[in-house]
DNA sequence: CAGTATCCGTTGAGATACTG
DNA sequence: CAGTATCTCAACGGATACTG
């Protein structure tokens, strides 16, 4: 994308209100310390088990990882599936909406390479 | 970017250990409830003034706003420029290196006006 | 196995008042 | 105009104990 396509865009955006902004709506969305971490381990695999998203995210507490599962479950991100079996069994996977943050994680992976 | 582009993309980040991925440490650079909100704000126009930054962003504090300028000055995502007059004057501007973000916001917008 | 409950300490963020 | 200083509150972290 050049700089006079980006402008281009940023103008029309801009027309919302700032609060109907749909960056800033999204930005908002996925506030908090973890959000975006999680939703990308997600996207590596088709599903995690919850124990197997504390090894793969080794800085997260139990605490965390519970509340920001529920808090993308919540929005229809994260998709939860258990097994009533003996030991439990869940499973953890994307939502379509959740899969939809594809093409932003290639940027970010773009600009980390990049300038990191 | 297709599925199966993403698939090839993932498959070679995650080849890196995860605390030097490049998705992985570029979230964590960006980390703060504040930093891409004002990194997209200041993408709207070439300079924006203290004051004017804060009309923009209604919700932000003197004080958040401060720090985080000074955040993504430190790690040369903002420009500082001050003028010494009276009364004093100060513009803020992207880098380069911070211009390098209209990709990711223009995937974020798309994506908040898919879902939202 | 996959959590919840509790407590407590630390860090990030918000509110208000004030200044070079 | 462009901030600091200070105080308070909410989010997050870390440990331990416990359960369907």
């Amino acid at each position: 994308m050049t700089y006079q396509q980006y402008m281009e865009f940023i103008q029309h955006t801009s027309e919302s209100i700032f609060s109907e902004c749909p960056v800033r709506k999204t930005l908002e969305l996925l506030n908090g310390k973890w959000k975006l971490i999680l939703i990308y381990e997600l996207s590596k695999k088709n599903s995690y088990r919850f124990g197997e998203l504390r090894k793969a995210i080794p800085t997260i507490t139990n605490t965390m990882l519970t509340s920001t599962l529920r808090e993308l479950e919540e929005i229809d991100i994260v998709h939860r599936e258990q097994y009533n079996e003996i030991p439990p069994h869940v499973e953890y996977s994307l939502t379509e909406k959740g899969k939809s943050f594809f093409p932003m994680f290639f940027e970010i992976a773009k600009w980390g390479e990049k300038y990191l």
